[in-house]
This record gives structure tokens, sequence and C-alpha cells, in this order.
DNA sequence: CTGAAAGCGCTTACAG
DNA sequence: CTGAAAGCGCTTACAG
């Protein structure tokens, strides 16, 4: 069933109809409208979506990119939430949504030539590992999550320097006077550096003493069975009284294990997330922590991938989501 | 850039190209190759996927069906767990991934013929729901979780009669007699009443009588702050010492708002999940619960549906994961 | 071993 | 208001 099957159906040329499918019709009378609109409609006949992409040199379908972190790419619930936020948007303007993840950064450069999608998001990428930035000069293209001073195209993400600030004093609040930063590896710059950044100052401005190797501990996987990394822990935490962590996830794996090593969350030690993912509230005490609308951010990228792809302008380039403490029982007041 | 720009710069014809680029080299002069390949990589020439596709009538791509339960179609780890599976599959097989969530089953139908994919997998469809079988005939599809005697298509599942028999029977051996069953709202045929049914054989064997007023609990979604339900719950469990779950997200919840209104885990109650999510390892106490390995099941989908559309054969129609009983901490056992 | 030709199903000037 | 023609970039018999 093509094109030219209705036309001879209908009695006019194949053009006729390619006129009225893609509303043309400034050129046709609405009699043969309605005959083909009818045609379309008895036969059930659906453009063929590859032929139209080779004529219209474009495919409807947007790419997103997930750095394969460990191995799969779905199981942190926050790429869960972003695509969900990006697909919905997808889908009701009527484009389709290409998944990909991949294992070194440089193959994002094969795919954009390769792979025949009208834009592409790209998540969570460390900016200075991205050199050759004029490649994506011709493609419509966003970011999430990505901080690259040189990064000149639109980046969704979230503030995280300022809710790791409020984190932090959240803590300090609560009379804290000896906090604890624990992360996985810190890039620079980074979401976690810039959390880093927000936590550093929120004890500068209560004139408390930080130092690197004292007040921060980088993580790259736990594993409660990991005596090199859990000794590690147990060392870091021991003379403070509040730890704020970079991700909710990390933070409700290490709670656990400080919980079956005899300590009491929070009597004995205080523990902020970032994330408010779902997984928050379910576990005991219910975690205090940074929200940020996840599904919100994937919204946003979507639509400004849309809005660049069809309408060719760039709007604001940097585009934060704002976060909010959420308090629960994490964390204790001390008098 | 073109083929017929690798023709030109090599000095033949772009269907000699065309032959090399596809390894229809039997035709060709080795030095032919050798200098339309030089010339491929000096131009970093990449073929156009859309004339691909629309002369070979194929995609290289492969979507995948969600339907759209509660509003967020990705948020459920279960699903983030099988894409990972299926993309890893996929990805190495030189095959895209296009995802799509659904809000009603006949949009299937749709996307079917508009849609231009050489197969697709789709998920957790309950049977009945699903009456055009026939036009599923000419597309490779398979199906993941979904039981329906009259699905002649690969099917992928999990043994969710047995996974459900071993968790019901776990409670009986440690001396519980009277259990219940509480489950999402239960189709038929459907992952879920398998499970059930896994759960009252369990009780017939032992001779415990079951009858489904007294022994199931329907939930649409929990929600702690809704009475009717909650009342529902604390009434269902007053005169019972195990709970059996279809789900270990909904065992979580439930197990959560138990908690928070006096109960005692596994004290006074003991509690069996389904799934072994991540997060059942992460509560307090850590959730005992039915393994199923979803991310295989992942990866077997796109394998079979893979071999479908290369080599046009179907295999095994019902192919079974198997579940295995993971005992951790919310089970007591009764004297 | 190589190439001229037709075709995949659509879109889009352009002529009438 | 309608249609003949060329083109999108590739593949695939088929002739030589």
């Amino acid at each position: 069933m093509t094109i030219r099957d209705i036309a001879k159906a209908v009695g006019v040329t194949h053009t006729t109809v390619s006129n009225v499918i893609n509303g043309k019709t400034n050129k046709v009378s609405q009699e043969t409208i309605d005959k083909v609109n009818k045609a379309i409609k008895e036969f059930g006949y659906i453009p063929n979506k590859n032929a139209r992409a080779l004529a219209n040199n474009s495919s409807k379908i947007i790419g997103i990119i997930f750095p394969e972190a460990s191995g799969n790419f779905m199981q942190d619930p926050f790429h869960s939430q972003i695509l969900t936020g990006i697909e919905s948007v997808i889908s009701s303007n009527n484009y389709y949504l290409m998944v990909k993840s991949i294992k070194k950064y440089e193959d994002i450069y094969q795919l954009m030539t390769n792979w025949s999608v009208d834009g592409f998001i790209i998540l969570s990428l460390v900016g200075h590992q991205l050199p050759k930035l004029e490649k994506f000069k011709d493609v419509p293209v966003v970011f999430i999550d990505t901080y690259y001073d040189e990064l000149k195209h639109i980046n969704v993400g979230s503030n995280d320097y300022q809710g790791e600030f409020n984190a932090a004093s959240h803590l300090l609040d609560n009379g804290h006077k000896s906090l604890g930063f624990i992360s996985y590896p810190i890039d620079y710059p980074s979401v976690l550096s810039m959390r880093l950044k927000g936590f550093k100052d929120a004890l500068n401005q209560k004139n408390i003493s930080f130092n690197s190797s004292e007040n921060i501990l980088e993580i790259g996987k736990f594993n409660p069975n990991d005596t090199r990394i859990t000794n590690k822990i147990l060392n870091f935490v021991k003379n403070k009284t509040g730890i704020c962590f970079s991700a909710d996830i990390l933070a409700i794996e290490v709670m656990e294990f400080l919980k079956n090593n005899g300590y009491s969350i929070p009597n004995d030690i205080s523990i902020v997330g970032f994330d408010n993912l779902y997984l928050s509230t379910l576990v005991t005490p219910k975690l205090t922590t940074i929200n940020q609308d996840i599904v919100k951010k994937g919204n946003i990228a979507a639509e400004s991938l849309i809005n660049m792809i069809e309408q060719h302008k760039e709007e604001q380039l940097n585009i934060k989501i704002s976060t909010n403490l959420v308090i629960r029982e994490s964390v204790r007041t001390l008098l």
C-alpha cells in the first residue's frame, strides 16, 4: 500500500495525495481532499517512515545517550526518571525516542553521524571529557547535568550548589560542627564538584574549617564486603556527627552498613542525602534529603530540544531546576 | 558525502562501493576492495540510514512497548532492569532501540504499522486484553510476561507459579498457618494470577483452607494516607502471621506502613516479597523474597527477537526463567 | 570482475 | 487546481 495506490483509487496523482497528507492543501480542491482522506482511512494507509525520512532528511527520532556507568545503564533510578520525563514530552510531540548507552565518550561522535536522528540528548557528561565541541555545531543537542564553561549548548541541570549548601546548612543549623561529605569520585567541573562546593561554602560561612583529606571521602562503588572501603568509611565517620552524601543511593547504602555496624541513625550520626529518590521514603530512618524534580528536568530537556529542531533557534543556554530540602528522620538536633 | 562521492574518488561505480560495504565481495577484486575501504575511512563516510532502510525495507530498529501504568512508565525498577537487559543485547547486535509507552492497548496496532521497526517487544500485556492476535502474524514480536493460551508467539516469563509456591511454602515450613496474599489487582490469566495460584496450591498441599475473601487482598495503589485502603490492610493482617506479596515494591510500602502502626517485622508478622529488587536489601528488615533475573529476561527476549528477525524461524514459544527463594530477615520461625 | 539501470516510497519545485 | 519529473541515497538483479 503506497501513496500511488491511494492516488489510483481516487483518480489523482500521487503528488496530490502527498500534498493532502502534508497539509499543502492550498493547492488542492476541497473535493479532492475529502476523497483522498476518505481513501486513506478506508485502506488504512500509513506513509512509509523510511521513505519520508529519506526525502525529508528528517526521521522524527530523538536519540538519548546514557554513559554506561557500572554496567547497567538504567538501574539507576535517576536515569529511569529522566527517561520518563523525556519520553512523555517526545511522545506527545509525535517524535520517537531512541535509547543508547555508550561505553566511551568518543562513541558519541560516531553516533552523531551514524545515527539518523533529528537531535539528541546527552546525559551526565563530564565536560572536560568532551574535547571536540565543534562537532556539535550542526546537530541539535541538549545536555543534561553537564558543567562545562565552554559549552555553548542548552544544558539542563539542577541547582546543585545551592542544594548541597542547604543540606550542609541544615546540619549546621541543627548544631552539628564536625561534618563530612561522602561522594562517588568527583570530576571537575561536574554535578558532584558543584555539590561539594556548596558543602564547602556552607562550612565556610559558619567559619568551620575544611580540608579535603579530613572532610571528603570518595568511594568508587560501595560494597559492604570490601573491607578496604568499609574501614575507610568507619574511620571517616568516627569523629563526625553529620554526613552529607552526594546521592541518596550512596547515602542509603552506607546508612545500612553503619546500622549493621552498631550505629544508630540519627542518634549516633546524622545523614543528609541528595536526589529525593522514592527509595528514600522507604528506608529506616526515612532520609532527609535534597529534592530535585528529575522528571521535570527530562521534560524541559525534551521540550528545549524539540524547540531547537523545529524552530532552529536556541533559547536560554543554562536552565537550572531548583532544589529544596526535605526534612525527614535522618538528622538529629544536637543540643 | 554519498556512496557516489566515494565511487568517484576511487574511480568505480557506486554499485561497486555498495557491494564492498555490504560484503558482497565475491564480485569484486581485492585491489578494488582495498581502495574503496581506504576511501571510506579517509572521508569518514557513513551510509545514510534512511536510504538503507528504504532500500532494504529494514530499519535495524527494535521497538519496545511499555504499557503506561500509573503515569510514569520507567519508574518501576522492574522496567528499568528489563530495559537494561534488552538494550545491551540489541546494542551489541548493532540494532537500535526505540522506546514507547502506550496508554491503551489498542495503540499497539497503530504502532505496529506506523512505526518502521524490524520487530518489537511487548511488555506485561494481559492476554485477554489483546483480541486481534492475527494482526501479529506478519511482524516479528516477542512478549514478556504475558500469559495467554492462544498466544502463538515467543513469550519470555518467569516461573511465577513455582516462585510464589515456594514463597508460601517457606512461610508454612516456618510454622505459619494463617497466611494472606496481598497484590495489585489481579487479571486472569496474568503474572499475578499465576503467583496467586502458586500461593493457593501451597496452602492446599498442606491442607490449609483458602478462600478468596479471607486470604486475598487486592490493592490498586498503596497510599498511606488513604484510610479506606489502610484500614483494609490493618483488618486483613490482624488474624494472620505471614503475608506473601505479589511484588517487592508493594511489600516494602506496606511493611513501612505496618512498622509505623506499631507492628514489628518479623516478630508480629512475617513478610515475603517477589522480585528481589535491589531495594529489598536496603530496607529494614531486609526482605525475604523470590528472586527472578530480570536483566536476563530482557537479554533472552532481545536475543529471541533478533533470531526471529534474522532467521525468520520461531524457536521455543514459552521460555521461563527460573526463580529462587532468597532468605533474609523478614520471616520469623514460629514455634 | 565491473557497471548501467531500475527500484524502494516519498517530497518538492515547476509547468500548465 | 493538478500532474509529470527529478531527486533523497541506497540496493540488487542483470548484462557484459
